[in-house]
DNA sequence: CGGTTTTTTGATCTCTATCAACTATTGTGG
DNA sequence: CCACAATAGTTGATAGAGATCAAAAAACCG
């Protein structure tokens, strides 16, 4: 399965043995879901793992009284429930923000092939270990940084993160997300997401149109985002890969 | 090793044989760190797993401009550096907000352990899976929650957290920290948390004297604070207050 | 095209930050 | 045990960031 090797090869060098050992797994069709659909919800029981393959999806959580915070983004290669074994219950819901196409792993498969290579488990963790790290960096987003640096630094991290697995090098990328996806993922009105994205379009510093993200200015945008990429543990033992 | 074995016992059921090879662990003499320490720092490369044995401990990030942000707080039982293997590198630091001890154990010992009862790794990934699970619900908190239903929601994971493991079942439960912890936890400025306090404790909810939190109205406070319990997996002698 | 979704604008209000004291509490050494 | 220093908690006044409400313009889509 090669969704799954380049994903586990994105933080963790594997041994031909191991990857030959992923090799064995049978491919079967991505399941397809449509934008906006919620896949996965709170206290469903996922019950085995499952790897983004295309499209963008997030994880959410929802207040009884209707305010939704995005407590993280999922680009393709990432994992939807995060570590071994899969979580008992789910804490938070997943929902498809464009069009996507997801594998799904049995868990029996899983089992096996980390009784055969113990080694995968600890490739499994690594991711686990980053999207805490993204968990905690997105703590001290909500927590202290104010909406300006706040959008600057999630439209870093997406620039990074897309940028680490295969994207040129060049200063843009994809970026389907929509104003009110943002706001919820930076925990601020969609008016007042509006008003900063000007902000930043005026200060020439980033400028999304039409589902692109352009980094105008990568400088003084990681300036003023204060950003520090080492949490997403880009560059140690990261392979990359085209897709 | 008797705090390691009941650490991971409170979110998993072990096997005797899994009890038996944590027996064989040699119990070290625990480290000991005075009150406001950092003991681990952003950048540090951990190379262990450590266990809060005693007093309270904090995750936190800093901003270059000083702002800072408690991610995560670490109580008796606690793991400073979730998942296994130990991570490459902090992202983040940890510091003493009492003092405390913790235990270090060795990752050739745990190593050894997790080859001989696979099971193990599975107790530390549902570790690592409560933590994240924290970190999500704190995203939603400091995202889409005021002061006032952020520091009622506080409280109550943490009454929750300490009741869990071994407190009894009263209305009250410690709580060592200082305003400027739970600003800083909750993002908030510590005069902005000292009104808040103020309200909570006027509103008749929740009362913090001489390191001491009182719950005054649990219903109420779960009510205001929409506090639903489950993402602390805790069993379900906790009662459910979802609306 | 017409209808839906997304983005934009303006006015107003509320929550939280900031600054600058001041008081209470805790802790320490003589 | 007191005296004093340091830490922690409290108060008031004011400024600013972000929320809210309502509606218009623009973009998207079948």
């Amino acid at each position: 399965m090669k969704a799954l090797l380049s994903s586990l090869e994105r933080h963790c060098r594997l041994s031909p043995e191991e990857r030959a050992a992923i090799g064995t797994l049978r491919e079967a069709p991505p399941v397809r879901v449509p934008a906006r659909q919620t896949t996965l919800s709170e206290g469903d029981k996922p019950g085995a793992v499952r790897l983004l393959a295309q499209g963008w999806a997030c994880r959410f959580k929802d207040l009884p009284d209707g305010r939704r915070q995005i407590v993280g983004l999922l680009l393709p290669g990432d994992f939807f429930d995060p570590g071994l074994p899969p979580m008992q219950e789910m804490d938070h819901s997943v929902a498809a923000l464009t069009p996507i196409a997801y594998h799904t792993i049995p868990p029996e498969a899983l089992e096996r092939l980390v009784r055969e290579e113990p080694g995968i488990a600890d490739a499994f963790a690594r991711h686990a270990h980053v999207g805490a790290a993204i968990h905690r960096e997105w703590l001290l987003n909500l927590g202290r940084r104010n909406a300006f640096e706040r959008l600057a630094h999630l439209f870093l991290e997406i620039f990074t993160r897309l940028r680490s697995h295969g994207d040129d090098c060049e200063m843009e990328c994809d970026c389907p997300l929509t104003q009110n996806d943002l706001a919820d993922a930076t925990g601020v009105t969609s008016v007042h997401l509006n008003r900063t994205m000007q902000e930043l379009r005026r200060e020439g510093l980033v400028e999304l149109k039409s589902k692109r993200l352009f980094i105008r200015d990568y400088d003084r945008l990681a300036q003023v985002a204060m950003f520090n990429p080492n949490y997403l543990q880009v560059g140690h033992e990261t392979r990359i890969f085209a897709q």
